[in-house]
DNA sequence: ATCGGTATCCATC
DNA sequence: GATGGATACCGAT
């Protein structure tokens, strides 16, 4: 079955408000500095502003005229206040995401390196499927031990995408299981589904300094933002931020692993694999997250 | 505020 | 050892 095929067949719950979701992040994002209101993206998306408001609301936590100002560049400026203290907190030593933080999506996770990867994982078979989400289509790689890849596709890019991951684990066998898949969607993009006491199993495979890296990235509580420079000393090598801008661009697990939570020293979303666009709906979703988790 | 050039460091190949 | 960044910094607009 062609990629097309899966995506045309796949039904989610809700299926039409994620889309419409999806083209509001989407829509804010891209045009933030013209500061369209609600009115003119509802036409734009024809559905009335009612709606809109109403199901932009439900999903992402907050309006979409709040999330208009979540997105800006003064605001990921402010994201980053108060990044030291989590960081450099000895009680995150675990690698876990963190306790008392009941509303960040709780992840435990097992590392492997390009060796152990190789001879333990030799003829590994990876499922993955694509799902729609608020972010595009999203790309989900699993083995049995947990979720190991997460992707973003645009319309269309979706094979491109899964080549993009799959170059990754040459050795690997594909199998396409939307239904292996399924589940993960659901919980990671579903804040009300994030429970601590059944973390997410996720799979890191990347060389010692990269694991390194994304495990320092997981430290960084939901709502809030770090920068290269501040991972870097978090590793123990304060003067390798670039290198650390590097391994955060090799991140597999993309959304799960939360390198978009990774800014320059500036409050500037530098780069991101999948697009700044997407970087900054992220981070203006998870503001919204965050409120709603406070109330 | 933004832009561009430069210094420098480190993980990779 | 060579290479090249999802950097940081500084100075000019």
């Amino acid at each position: 079955m062609t990629i097309q095929a899966t995506l045309d067949r796949d039904i989610t719950p809700a299926g039409e408000d994620y889309d419409l979701v999806r083209k509001t992040i989407e829509r804010i994002s891209l045009d933030y500095r013209a500061q369209p209101s609600l009115e003119e993206i509802a036409a734009d998306l024809q559905v009335s502003p009612g709606r809109l408001q109403k199901t932009f609301s439900r999903w992402a936590g907050l309006t979409p005229k709040a999330f208009l100002q979540a997105v800006t560049l003064d605001h990921a400026r402010r994201l980053l206040g108060h990044e030291r203290l989590p960081l450099l907190d000895a009680s995150y030593e675990l690698g876990l995401s963190g306790p008392g933080r009941l509303h960040d999506l709780f992840v435990t996770h097992e590392a492997m390196s390009p060796g152990d990867f190789k001879t333990g994982g030799d003829g590994l078979e990876i499922q993955y499927g694509f799902h729609p989400c608020p972010f595009g289509t999203a790309v989900l790689l699993a083995t049995s031990r947990g979720l190991c890849g997460l992707a973003f596709a645009d319309p269309g890019g979706e094979a491109a995408a899964l080549e993009d991951m799959a170059r990754r684990w040459p050795g690997a066998r594909l199998v396409q299981d939307q239904q292996a898949t399924a589940g993960y969607v659901e919980r990671i993009f579903s804040p009300q589904q994030w429970r601590a006491d059944q973390p997410l199993r996720i799979v890191m495979i990347g060389t010692d300094f990269q694991v390194r890296v994304w495990e320092a990235l997981l430290k960084i509580p939901l709502g809030q933002a770090s920068t290269y420079h501040d991972v870097a000393c978090a590793i123990g090598k304060p003067t390798a931020a670039r290198a650390v801008g590097a391994a955060v661009g090799r991140n597999p697990i993309s959304f799960v692993v939360p390198c978009h939570r990774a800014l320059g020293k500036s409050g500037a979303l530098t780069g991101y694999h999948w697009g700044i666009t997407r970087k900054r709906a992220m981070l203006g979703w998870e503001t919204g997250c965050a409120q709603s988790a406070a109330v």
